[in-house]
DNA sequence: GTAATCAGGACTC
DNA sequence: CAGGAGTCCTGATTAC
């Protein structure tokens, strides 16, 4: 037996963007966006995420809508339903799941499959990758890129190398070659600050940063500098391994234009909590910490928190807390307020199980 | 001195 | 012209 691991990083293609396409074939090969903030049909908002047709306009994820529209005045917007594409997303998880040994989804459209266990060669990747594929496409409609090798960074950069409908196949003889031209933002933790920081010193491709050692890029970077570096080097080797329970949980709003309106924030705020209230209990969690978080119109944030005691999933206390905090923070302000944001932290789940639980502990 | 808590930043999709 | 949800990290301050 072998005991290299082979990794996939399934990636589903402008999943959004695929989904409003699948269900209304009138917007196939158009420049389809799909839209989320305050009134994106009045161009409030940005764009989540852009067909393939739309980003020949030079349109992508993350621009306003109006700078869109400007690039492609034919941009058709669909108002995101993130609800529905959750539901899309469970059922290709589901056919994902089935396909490996650990399984470990990453995002509402991505995941990592360990399939070291159902290799033995070449071929037999080709046909697992073609089984996957053609299953989503026949069951969903939709299609995905798929990345291929010996570690979980490598398979996904390699599925971003080629898209729509792309497969990258990595062996760990050809690591070197296909990392090293690649520029360091292509490495997942190197985002617009790190790589401007790296610019400054000369270094754009993967083979500038290896030239380095780990701790000056440890002493550069600080924590992330020693991932980055692993990563750079195709020697990361964390496992495939399933989701743990959610962190935090909460909601944020744009208002559609900036207010100092102290009643309408607090309604706003007020909506939000509810929100929180609802899924928490829903899902069965307390929490401990509160905070919110504040986006003013120059754009920078405040955020504000607190912990309890106890744990707890009341409403009642969840609007006390976060209605001191902004009194507390508003109290000396005087900016317009352009989102608004609630969140809970410090979550545990609440009944039953957790005594159980803890009786197995004592 | 170390552990929690808080605020802010970077990053990802 | 700049959304929404979530995670991790860091540095400062406070608690034990």
């Amino acid at each position: 037996m072998n005991s290299k691991r082979v990794i996939f990083h399934v990636d589903m293609d402008a999943f959004y963007a695929s989904v409003e396409i699948r269900e209304n074939s009138d917007l196939e090969n158009k420049p389809v966006v799909v839209g989320v903030g305050p009134n994106v049909e009045k161009f409030k908002g940005v764009v989540s995420t852009a067909s393939y047709k739309a980003r020949e306009y030079g349109i992508k994820a993350g621009i306003p809508l109006i700078q869109a529209y400007n690039k492609c005045k034919d941009i058709v917007i669909m108002p995101a339903r993130i609800s529905y594409y959750k539901e899309v997303s469970n059922n290709i998880m589901e056919i994902l799941k089935k396909y490996s040994d650990k399984f470990q989804q990453i995002s509402i459209d991505e995941a990592y499959l360990d399939v070291s266990k159902r290799i033995e060669d070449y071929d037999s990747i080709e046909n697992l990758v073609n089984k996957i594929k053609e299953e989503i496409l026949n069951n969903e409609g939709l299609t995905c890129s798929i990345g291929v090798g010996p570690n979980k960074s490598i398979a996904k950069i390699a599925s971003g190398f080629k898209k729509p409908s792309g497969v990258t196949i990595i062996n760990s003889d050809k690591i070197r070659k296909f990392l090293d031209p690649l520029p360091v933002k292509t490495i997942p933790g190197v985002g617009k600050k790190t790589k401007k920081l790296l610019a400054k010193r000369g270094i754009e491709k993967i083979k500038d940063l290896i030239k380095l050692s780990k701790s000056d890029l440890i002493s550069l970077l600080g924590k992330a500098g020693g991932k980055i570096y692993d990563i750079a080097i195709g020697r990361e080797s964390s496992e495939v391994k399933p989701r743990g329970p959610r962190k935090s949980l909460g909601f944020i709003r744009s208002f559609e234009s900036s207010t100092d309106d102290i009643k309408k924030i607090k309604e706003k705020i007020k909506e939000l909590s509810k929100s929180i209230i609802k899924k928490i209990q829903a899902d069965d969690f307390q929490f401990r910490t509160m905070s919110i978080i504040i986006r003013f119109d120059d754009f920078s944030v405040i955020t504000r928190s607190n912990s309890l005691t106890h744990h707890t999933n009341d409403y009642k206390v969840l609007i006390k807390n976060v209605i001191d905090l902004f009194d507390k923070v508003y109290d000396n302000e005087k900016r317009k307020i352009k989102r608004i944001g609630v969140r809970v932290s410090n979550l545990t789940k609440s009944s039953l199980k957790q005594e159980i639980l803890s009786k197995y502990f004592e």
